[in-house]
DNA sequence: TTTGAGCCTCATTTTTTCTGACCCTAATAT
DNA sequence: ATATTAGGGTCAGAAAAAATGAGGCTCAAA
């Protein structure tokens, strides 16, 4: 036979992973943060590409990275190959461990929404081992680990409820509220990553008042606070309606105002009807 | 922001092409060949899948392995997956070097029938630069770095022409052939892997002979020892052509037998018209 | 029996990948 | 004009992953 072929080594799948993630998020740093590594992994990754490839991959600014042409040519096609690759290690995953359903939440979502709901799901549905990863964004589907993912957003695709948000507090400090006009004498609490809210909901009361008042970067630990009496806290009704349903809190004003987000639970592949991951997400659409 | 995701760190990926690999071609060895790696390599990345995943992707028994029904559902969406990565690669590596053009072939027809023809294509296309690799076997083109495959097979698909078959000698010799019954008395080369030429064209002939002679596994060298003299050489058409056309071989009977298989040339992506591929192999196509 | 194909194991080596600390640049904020 | 900051680059060392190679096992076919 003789004739050996000297194998020309192919291209690192990590390296073309990590263009794809660069190329696809816009930047080495975004990348570095999805492929949960360094950045500096990412630029030898990129740069070691370039090298067997004889060819730059991306002009690099100092504020960034930009695309070349050869590389905006090829990334359509290396995003849908890895998308096929990941959707197939859920499919993998799913078949290994088929009454395991993994959710994807905001951490508030996750507390506040999800948990008080798990007894009962549970109850009705023993088989199935509910595992949940609380995160601050949404995860890409095609790509992590999860089958069901819990977010706010503004798809209204997978939308359980629109979000409406009204202020919340402590019975006993609900008796000192009159008026919208009585929240500048009392502290309001108030979420980092909702920090609008004070202000839409008194633009919506006409009130001319201006919620000051601590920023919690954890919206459980701001319901923590406003049920021990703290202040009082701009209320999502999805988070806040198991508090108000046991009495810990309640709200001091008719006046809701619905956002344009909405409370959504969605998935990315299509489960199998009677599929572990089926039912869960059906359960939570009924149980809302 | 505090919540931490600790990442669930995902599959690896080299051991996700060592599965799909094993798993396409129906064992670890065959897979090892493929990758270029040992097999206890891929035994390693299996046992390792299978670990992490909680289940078996293959049966183990002694004369090889057997996928399991959790292997068979997910490796089409692997394979897919791996195939969009190959052909992906495949578009970089032209995007970043459009000119170069890789040709896989069997080494009888590299030498043979591609290197005369070189130099006329280089005439033409000075601004191609053409690399050729010999093998015994047609590479998998989803997957390996060729642009074109050059080999002898049943599909006719990009069939360039049909194999046929017809004993050749040096010149000198062929004074000593009158019949085909004369085949008895002089050496009949032939080539390892493809033994049963003299037998078909013998039967062809209504030919009462028993070739006998020395076997080759490289058909060049049987062409060179011809030339030489040492025998009777049963000639494939295309890669002995240019020896008849030089008279440095002839062919001492008219009987040609038409083989099954053809000279095929093929792809595996759809080049651009224009580019360097397509043009090349258009022009084998034309002077063939 | 013997042989051989195919897979497993495991200690060791090689290669790949990642980190961490520090430098650079340009745009924005002060 | 100065900070500041966001995004990259570099490099040496460390850690992790991948691969080797030598020996073993099992079963089927010769």
């Amino acid at each position: 036979m003789a004739v050996a072929p000297p194998r020309p080594k192919d291209l690192p799948l990590t390296a073309l992973r990590a263009f794809e993630a660069a190329a696809r998020l816009g930047g080495f740093a975004a990348a570095s943060q999805e492929l949960g590594v360094t950045p500096g992994a990412i630029t030898a990754h990129v740069k070691s590409l370039e090298a067997s490839l004889g060819a730059k991959l991306f002009e690099r600014t100092a504020r960034g990275v930009q695309l070349t042409a050869v590389g905006d040519a090829v990334l359509p096609g290396f995003t849908a190959a890895f998308d096929g690759l990941g959707l197939a290690v859920q499919t993998l995953r799913n078949e290994a461990a088929p009454s395991t359903v993994h959710i994807a939440a905001l951490p508030s979502l996750a507390q506040l929404w999800l948990s008080p709901r798990l007894p009962a799901l549970r109850a009705v549905a023993p088989d199935i081992s509910i595992s949940i990863t609380a995160m601050e964004t949404p995860p890409n589907l095609k790509r992590a680990p999860y089958d069901l993912s819990l977010f706010y957003g503004d798809d209204p695709r997978g939308a359980l409820a629109r979000d409406v948000i009204f202020p919340v507090c402590a019975p006993a400090m609900a008796a000192k509220l009159k008026s919208p006009e009585d929240l500048s004498h009392v502290l309001c609490l108030s979420d980092s990553t909702w920090t609008d809210d004070w202000t839409i909901w008194s633009r919506a009361a006409q009130a001319d008042v201006k919620p000051r008042g601590p920023v919690f970067s954890l919206y459980t630990l701001a319901v923590e606070e406003t049920v021990n009496g703290a202040g009082v806290l701009m209320g999502h009704e999805a988070l806040v309606a198991s508090h108000l349903a046991s009495g810990e809190l309640v709200a001091p004003f008719d006046l809701k105002v619905q956002l344009g987000t909405s409370l959504r639970l969605w998935s990315q592949r299509h489960f199998k009807s009677g599929s572990a991951a089926s039912r869960v997400m059906q359960w939570l659409q009924e149980n809302n």
